[in-house]
Order: structure tokens, then C-alpha cells, then sequence
RNA sequence: GCGCCUGUAGCUCAAUUGGAUAGAGCAACGGAUUUCUAAUCCGUAGGCUGCAGGUUCAAUUCCUGCCAGGCGCGCCA
């Protein structure tokens, strides 16, 4: 039995609650606390009598080696030795596969038969420009859910929402007519081009509409100047993202929900709602009064006049297409309203409804990002002052420049950098966030690599017996707790879908290792000793490297 | 104007979702290399948790009001 569970079930047996809050506590407070404070609410006894009493009561058994109350608090103290040794052995079994607790649970380690199928959707940029850093907080997040959910057993589909019939991209047709040769670097400076134009003879949206007009009555010409130009554009994307080893299983076409005729079908639908009616204008539109979502009018705009579509009603089917019983959907903090309309819409429909995830914007010192006015950051020019920062902070260690090893530690600095911002906070772009030291990516990826020196040095295998009760110092023990938590926080990362989670605690599991390291000498301990250490040295590794892999982030064998 | 999110050390961020002494990194200063990688470690200094009330055994966390920033509120996506 688990420690933390043997603690929780002695605990629901006396005090009969059905959920017990065991806190992993900072100090000398032992290894789980509990406190008795909830208790002394029904009791009506003091808390700290309480936890006397509990500690009477406790039964000290293999693993719990004993129980003290501070005050209001119950304090368990656990058997190191059992503790160590259930731990280790249970890494060096389940390898990269630790941590995950469903795999466990199904009591084997791949492919467990009945894995729950997820799509989640992110990313989906408009097909207009290079991706700039704000869309890198889509793609980043998007894709550790995704690292995460495959890492939980679940069945993962990745998709990415192209939308290749808007207007901004019938913009950018325009702008790019007559024009040979145009190549993904263009765009950018094309589309900033012809929104000012467009501001200053406000008289050209009219050619804009036509164009949309024209194409979604299905002239072939039109397609196919809207589909060279999207093309362009989501290869160059692509191409980044890749080099950021962020993969997409499945593209959907907006356009394609028009010609499959799946948006007028979801008007069909909703007609039968009695909720969609055509506005003095002319446009369809879906009364969503009832909801009572907070906007002055609310109506869900579905069409324009000339009955084109509008996004939320190409959204709509697509969501709709979905299909699967869990859809997870990585938004900007600005679609949160109109999130609300889509799921109302969704509700109306009987259909299921996305889990969102939401993240607010990237700023920069001198205001907001762009592209339409094109003062922003792009994304492929950070990654490049990443890699050319990092190449020189090699040229300083070592005589040779490996690039693959050069691009992990620069990209995984950018990655980390994003991750560790809690995503409902505003980030401002600095260039100082480019830091190799400190809480930051190298410096996991360092740890890594030191513990992979000593491996390489040791050359022999360490799955021999090991003596488990001679670790005795507090560095070690500190280890080996920590590493104890792991799955306690895989399982909060699934339930929040938060990267900050793991990025803390891999963090400090880092700087426990480097604490340990520092003190305790691995290669040069006496013969049982040594062995003792190198098991929870290559233990450490491995749960941070399946962290840093979770989070996209890869380890080098040397730095 | 209304709604949602954010405000913590000079700077960038944490804080076990209401718990014990609010913790890290950067920058600053001082130290550590006959020992497994110094992208490391140790130490010093740095705090009225935006402001004012309230709820309770306990508030950075919950409630109310203000202040500041971000996002949104019909034909963009």
C-alpha cells in the first residue's frame, strides 16, 4: 500500500470524514500533516486536543513510524527505509512510464485496453503571418496538454482549426493579386500593407466581401487564390512550430464545412430551436436572451447580409463534427465570451461541449501586440536570438558547438520561460527572459546531464540488491520524498491542465538534486553506499526528464 | 457603463486551492573548485501580498468597495 494511502485510510476510519486533507508540509513538521481544524467544527472540541487524541489512536505500523501532534496539527512521520525502497524499486520498474497513474492502476505499462480518446484542438492561427510570441503560449500549452493526456494513457488527437476563408485572409488574396512568386516571408509585410490601405479607402472592403462572395458560391478561381495563399502560410507555420517539435494529426478546413454544405445544415438545426431569425439586415441570427450571458444585445451573429458565413457558425459545425466524447479547446482570454454563445449554442443543440483552456496575452514594454499593425515579436525571430544567445554561451564552455544539443537547451529555455507563467497572467515580452541560470530550462537540462556523467562513469548495471537503509542524510531523504509526490503531481496537472505544476516541481526537485550533489559524493562512497546513490541519482533523472518531456523539453547527455 | 482575468521583494515568478515562519530565480554584495560538469552550491540584504473594510480559530487565497493593467460586450476571428 501507498504510504500516503495507508495515512488516509487509518484517518477516514477515525474521524469518518470522507475526504481527508493530508498537506505535504515545509520543515521539520514530518512527511504528511493533517490538520484537525475541519474536525473541531462538528466536534466542537479544540483542535489541538483533537489531534492529541488522534495521535493516541494511530496505529504505528511498517510505515508509519510515528505520529506527533504540534498544536492543531497531526504530523506522520514515515519509515525512510520502506519508504525508499517501495520508491526506487518502483521507478527502476516502471522507467519513463512512472508517475503515470493510470498505467498502474491498469496494472501494466502500455496500450491499456479501454484508453479514453481525447481530441484537443490549439494553435489554429489565422493562415495571415509568422506566428508572433503571444500564439506560442497557444502552441506551447496546447501541446503539454497534449504530452500530458498520451503520458496518462489517453488516446490523443491533435487537431488545428484552419481558418482559410475569413476575411482577413481575403485581405491577404488581395493584396497578393498580381503578385508572383510569394513566398511565407512576404505575407507578414503584405498584410500590414493592405489593412492600411483598407483604413485609408475604408471603399475597398466592398472588393474584400466580393471576393468572400465569389468564393463561397464556389468559383473555382477564387478557391484556388484563396488555397495558394493559406497554403504558403500554414507551411511557414508549420515549419517553426516543428522546429519547436510541436505536431498536428489532423488540419480541418473552415472551407470545407461550406462545401460539405455542414454549415447550412446547422442552420437547418437551429431554425427547428425556434432561436435563429434574420435581423433588419438580413442575417441570420440566434437569440440567445435566455442565458443571460452578459452583453448589451445577445444574439450570436451566424451570417452576413449576403448570407456568407460568419466564424462562429463555421465554429459551430465544426464543433459539432468533433464527435468525441472529450474535446479539450486551447483559447485566447479573448474568446471567453464568445466561448459562452458557442457553448449555449452547443447546449441548444444537445451537442457536447469543449473543455476550454484559456491563457491571456503576451504584451510588449511599449504596448500591445499586433499584426495587423505589426508591432510585435515573432516567434521565429525569438527562437533565432535563442539559439545564436545559446551558441555563444557554449563557444565560452566548450571548443566544439554541437547545433542539435544547441537548439535543445535554446528552445528549451523559450519553452520553459512560457510554461512557468501561470496562463491567466498577462506576460510582458522581455528579451531578459532569455536567461540559461537559475529557474530556468538549461538548468533542469543540467542536472540531467550531470547525473548522466556519473552514469556514463559508473559503466556497470545498479539493478543489484541495494541497501535501502543507508540513506541517511537529510538531502537524501529530501529526494526521496519528493520523488514520492510525483504522481500526486501528474494527477493535479491532469485535473487543472496547468504546466506550472509540473514546472515547479521538477524545479525544486532539480535544486534538491544539486543540494545532494553538492554534499553527497557518489562515486567516491563506500562500495554499498555508491550503489544506494546511483539508484536514486538515475531516479532523480527520470522523473525530471519525464517532466521536461511533458512540457516538451528535451535532455542532453552532456552540456 | 457592464462582465471576466490579473496585481506578492528593485525585476521575473511561486505559495500544497483557506493552514504552521509568504518562498525561488535574476540583479547587488560576500564566499566555495587537491573531490562525480561552477549552466552549480552556500551566505547577506531585500515584504504593510495594490488600497480600505468585512467573514473566521486562521486570509496572498473568500466577500464588498475603491485604484491600476489586460480581455471582451452584432455583421473580425
Amino acid at each position: 500500500m501507498e504510504p500516503r494511502e495507508e495515512i488516509i485510510n487509518q484517518l477516514k476510519e477515525l474521524t469518518n470524514l470522507k475526504e481527508i486533507n493530508l498537506e505535504t508540509p515545509k520543515g521539520n513538521f514530518g512527511d504528511y500533516a493533517f490538520p484537525c481544524f475541519a474536525l473541531s467544527k462538528t466536534s466542537k472540541k479544540n483542535p489541538a486536543q483533537i489531534a492529541k487524541d488522534l495521535e493516541s489512536k494511530i496505529k504505528v505500523t511498517n510505515i508509519i513510524e510515528k505520529v506527533q501532534a504540534v498544536g492543531p496539527y497531526l504530523n506522520f512521520f514515515l519509515n525512510r527505509k520502506v519508504i525508499a525502497e517501495t520508491i526506487l524499486k518502483k521507478i527502476a520498474k516502471e522507467k519513463n512510464k512512472f508517475g503515470s497513474g493510470k498505467h498502474t492502476k491498469a496494472g501494466h505499462h502500455v496500450g491499456y485496453p479501454t484508453a479514453e480518446k481525447i481530441l484537443v484542438e490549439h494553435t489554429s492561427i489565422n493562415p495571415n503571418a509568422s506566428p508572433h510570441i503571444g500564439r506560442a503560449r497557444n502552441a506551447l500549452l496546447g501541446d503539454f496538454i497534449v504530452r500530458l493526456l498520451k503520458f496518462q494513457g489517453y488516446e490523443v488527437q491533435t487537431h488545428y482549426f484552419v481558418n482559410d476563408i475569413g476575411k482577413q485572409i481575403a485581405m491577404l488574396v488581395l493584396a497578393a493579386e498580381g503578385r508572383e512568386n510569394i513566398t511565407f516571408n512576404d505575407l507578414l509585410t503584405l498584410y500590414i500593407k493592405i489593412n492600411e490601405k483598407i483604413e485609408k479607402e475604408p471603399e475597398l472592403e466592398k472588393d474584400v466581401f466580393e471576393l468572400l462572395n465569389k468564393l463561397e458560391r464556389g468559383d473555382e478561381k477564387t478557391k484556388k487564390r484563396f488555397a495558394d495563399i493559406v497554403d504558403i502560410c500554414v507551411k511557414g507555420q508549420l515549419e517553426i512550430l516543428s522546429e519547436l517539435n510541436i505536431k498536428y494529426d489532423k488540419f480541418d478546413f473552415e472551407s470545407d464545412y461550406l462545401w460539405t454544405k455542414k454549415t447550412e445544415r446547422v442552420l437547418e438545426e437551429l431554425k427547428k430551436t425556434g432561436r435563429l431569425f434574420l435581423d433588419d439586415e438580413q442575417r441570420y441570427v440566434l437569440d440567445q436572451k435566455e442565458f443571460n450571458l452578459p452583453m448589451e444585445s445577445p444574439v450570436l451573429v451566424l451570417t452576413r447580409a449576403d448570407k456568407t458565413s460568419l466564424y462562429p457558425l463555421r465554429d459551430l459545425a465544426y464543433h459539432i463534427d468533433k464527435k468525441k466524447t472529450k474535446n479539450i479547446l486551447v483559447l485566447g482570454e479573448d474568446q471567453k465570451l464568445y466561448f459562452q454563445q458557442l457553448k449555449c449554442a452547443l447546449t441548444l443543440l444537445n451537442k457536447p461541449v469543449p473543455i476550454p483552456v484559456f491563457y491571456s496575452f503576451v504584451l510588449l514594454e511599449t504596448g500591445k501586440m499586433s499584426t495587423r499593425k505589426g508591432n510585435l515579436v515573432l516567434l521565429e525571430d525569438f527562437m533565432r536570438e535563442a539559439l545564436q544567445r545559446e551558441t555563444e554561451e557554449i563557444r565560452t564552455r566548450h571548443d566544439r558547438i554541437n547545433e542539435e544539443d544547441a537548439k535543445k537547451i535554446a528552445y528549451g529555455a523559450i519553452k520553459y520561460s512560457i510554461l512557468k507563467v501561470s496562463p491567466e497572467r498577462n506576460v510582458i515580452f522581455s528579451w531578459k527572459a532569455l536567461q540559461f541560470e537559475g529557474d530556468t530550462g538549461p538548468y533542469l537540462q543540467y542536472a540531467c546531464a550531470r547525473i548522466n556523467s556519473i552514469l556514463r562513469k559508473y559503466d556497470e548495471k545498479i539493478d543489484e540488491k541495494i541497501d535501502f537503509s543507508l540513506f541517511k542524510t537529510n538531502e537524501e531523504n529530501n529526494l526521496i520524498k519528493m520523488l514520492a509526490d510525483f504522481e500526486g503531481i501528474i494527477e493535479e496537472s491532469e485535473r487543472t491542465l496547468k504546466p506550472t505544476i509540473i514546472v515547479n516541481y521538477i524545479y525544486s526537485l532539480a535544486q534538491s538534486f544539486s543540494n545532494f550533489y553538492i554534499k553527497c559524493p557518489i562515486l567516491k562512497a563506500e562500495e554499498k553506499l555508491k550503489k544506494a546513490r546511483l539508484l536514486l541519482a538515475s531516479s532523480v533523472k527520470q522523473v525530471i526528464e519525464t517532466g521536461l518531456n511533458i512540457l516538451g523539453i528535451e535532455t542532453l547527455e552532456k552540456m
